[in-house]
DNA sequence: CTACTTTTAGTACCTGGTAATAAGAATGGC
DNA sequence: GCCATTCTTATTACCAGGTACTAAAAGTAG
């Protein structure tokens, strides 16, 4: 590739980290036969991240639509719900929640019921899990019954804290904090 | 959290990697009550990857199902196509193809037109675009017709070279090298 | 030629690690 | 209790891929 004027070079540079968003400055700099330190300078004024925010940024898309479950997926059945104060779930654990050998449910599945609720009791459009600090207290066997309770903590604009605490019978057998991400409208079901 | 016996610790350990792949050693450490150089043991013992590691791998999933195109989801008229060996496939640039001011075709509707055809060429059940290297020489305008011509330059196995040279006319306006990962297997559409 | 812009290079520092080494602490068996 | 083993912690050197800042060199336009 011959050297680009700086326009032109911008220009194309924008597009070829669009459709390569893995390449590193120095893959860049000799693609345009240019110093690092331009292809920085050119990243900059283009207002394009570097590469580990890149990164991070199509990461988190990735996990986006995981996370993102509308009421109607709520793992469990919905006992109650008191939108933006609180709400009850509860998973009977099935043969396919458990490892087969041992009969005891996957930690995935007891955090996919907590997390639906911590999102599902959020009265907003959109709600996403953006973190959660969680805690396994017990394994949950085979025919247990998970009952979920989820209470907001707090919910300023945009952001939420979600407490889950799952019990078996009147033992704790899982907690979580969640921080829930939302869009700041308040009205999700009327 | 109480220290847990190391047993313990490297099941919860994983649990909570895997339910918070954007931690960092260091918060793991603090959520843990151990040294970060344990973390990072405990990490290699269990075979999980460092965060940035993780982050690319979730990006690169991220992307896999944007550039993972079923042959009837070509972009433009597949005009002739030589499995293994060569393409051809027309655009026509529309309204909607074009920035709304300038008659210009955003360059990104020229290069899925590549980029499809690229994949679509490789006689595989899944084929993705590892990689690109790619050129626009000129813009090209609302009303334009696009051929684009896939050469497939090289095919071991699992990955492929596929050249596509885009022309209006007889004037080359795109170029491109692709790189194809696909699974090894050779007969796609019998 | 001169003023301005662009490019290049170098330095200091950052984040989040890996790898290797070694000492300290904890544990279990005799 | 002693000793061997395991686990934990700390330190050092290094890596990758940057940001931020400074300054000199090179290029461009009037």
């Amino acid at each position: 590739m011959e050297r680009l004027p700086k326009r032109e070079r911008l220009k194309q540079l924008a597009i070829h980290i669009q459709e390569n968003p893995f390449v590193t400055d120095e893959d860049v700099a000799h693609h345009f036969h240019v110093s690092i330190q331009t292809v920085r300078l050119d990243r900059m004024e283009l207002g394009i991240p570097e590469l580990r925010e890149r990164l991070k940024t199509m990461a988190e898309r990735s996990l986006d639509e995981v996370r993102s479950l509308p009421l109607d997926e709520v793992i469990g059945e919905v006992i109650d719900l008191q939108l933006d104060k609180s709400g009850i779930s509860l998973l009977e654990v099935r043969e396919e929640h458990v490892f087969s050998r041992t009969g005891i449910a996957r930690g995935h599945h007891i955090f996919a019921q907590a997390n639906s609720l911590a999102v599902a009791v959020i009265d907003d459009v959109i709600a996403l899990t953006a973190s959660a600090d969680i805690r396994y207290l017990r394994p949950v066997r085979l025919g247990e019954k998970c009952v979920a309770k989820a209470l907001v903590k707090r919910n300023s604009r945009g952001n939420a804290k979600v407490e889950v605490l799952t019990t078996v019978g009147s033992e704790l057998v899982f907690e979580g904090q969640f921080l829930i991400h939302h869009t700041k409208t308040q009205e999700k079901r009327s």
